[in-house]
DNA sequence: CTTGACAGATTGACAGACAATCTGGACAGT
DNA sequence: ACTGTCCAGATTGTCTGTCAATCTGTCAAG
């Protein structure tokens, strides 16, 4: 099949061979990145003709997705781009808070030598990154941050969990918009944080990275409220 | 389709309408009651004759559970139901105990009435099975023991997750035995729960959570780690 | 302006088919 | 007797086509 072919020269993850998950990958990308807009419907066959595969391997990727949380099926209206109001990114933040919290904790606990290397290359990467204003290497290296402390926790489980948190939070992003001023504050987060892996200091790691959890909810939140307030008095007035 | 009716009056859950939710119900059901087994594989085919239903429906089932992580499916041999080392198994609790004390801790906070008097009841009515020595009724109890606790802390992402938790741990005491010995003291620690919840005590709620976890914890890992001595031991000589 | 019915669109579900891949056992070579 | 190779059956991965059930929007009638 040259489709097959197609679809995994572009995406190439190396161990997806299957087109259900290429597909899934490919529906989660699309919808991270805004190309699908939370609250669109998904309609099918548009998906088939846009992926180039059949009904039935959408079907079944929009069942991972719904798993996870980023599309929400609604019975005979078919799927649909998950929405989240205020409240519930408040309860998102508050879940990755305790996650983060654990993960935090554990990887003072441990001090695994290439994990806490790990985590300072990613935030000596971040920091250049952010001396250079380069928004694509501040994602970039906070993405390998989180990575790093995530899986350097040592609990598959945790790790499995904050994906489809993490996932529906850059969704998140998405409504609103990405915060530049925060760039700052958060770096000064993310150092305590590291600080506190390498001395080991469990409890310290756990509040720091805790506080950064809920200092991003804080920014993400006032940004999306006005956001969303912005909307009303539009189509208020 | 008069097999579609035979599904639905078996197990009517009211808002499950789709073939596929059924499905993965039923399955769920099936491998949390141990008709089939951890390691079992599951050939699509049998499951079609078994249920009733259609290869697709069976697969999109699939992939639901396989996102709860009750099934392994490995590309091109098929879905498994899944195994779990010990290590694993403590990583399940550690989860759990993160979450659940989370929980613990929302409910002490927040203090709806409802929710302190479901949970209330819930140990009441486990009191009495215990005293009548009643474990499918301790069972009952303590699923809405869980249900009521989970559901009060009012962040449905942090119950979201617990579910698959409880499925797996479940699906762990299957491999062990039923731990009848404990009922005694894990009622003292749900009540201390309770109590803490009641008065308030967030810090207590948090603890009492936690340590109630850890001690379900131990005691199943003893239990799981003398059965895999034991059937060492077997194979062994 | 509201209500009702109808048509189009879309999902839910099924059957059947075929290629790709894995597994187990037979068979040959040493 | 042991090991490596190869083949056939079994199973999954995927596609196509089909049909019923349900939803949605439109249009006419009151």
């Amino acid at each position: 099949m040259d489709r097959r072919a197609e679809l995994q020269s572009t995406l190439r993850i190396d161990d997806v061979p299957t087109v259900r998950a290429m597909v899934a990958q490919k529906l989660r990308e699309a919808i991270m990145s805004g190309t699908l807009k939370p609250g669109q419907r998904l309609v099918e066959r548009e998906l088939c003709e846009m992926m180039g595969v059949s009904r039935p391997s959408i079907r079944e990727a929009l069942r991972l997705l719904e798993a996870d949380g980023l599309v929400n099926t609604v019975p005979h209206r078919g799927p649909v781009v998950s929405t989240i109001s205020i409240d519930e990114a408040r309860q998102l933040y508050a879940a990755r808070a305790v996650l983060e919290g654990f993960a935090g904790r554990e990887c003072a606990r441990l001090r695994d030598p290439q994990v806490v290397r790990q985590i300072g290359d990613a935030l000596t990467r971040l920091k250049a990154a952010a001396a250079k204003q380069d928004l694509g290497g501040c994602l970039e290296a906070k993405t390998d941050f989180y990575g790093a402390l995530i899986g350097g926790c040592g609990n598959a489980f945790i790790q499995r969990m904050l994906k489809p948190l993490h996932d529906r939070i850059t969704l998140l992003r998405i409504t609103s918009m990405s915060q530049p001023k925060r760039i700052n504050k958060s770096l000064r987060e993310v150092t305590a944080i590291w600080r506190a892996i390498q001395s080991g200091d469990q409890e310290l790691a756990e509040r720091c990275c805790i506080d950064h959890v809920k200092a991003a909810a804080v920014a993400a939140l006032d940004m999306i409220e006005r956001a969303s307030a912005g909307q009303a008095t539009l189509s208020d007035g």
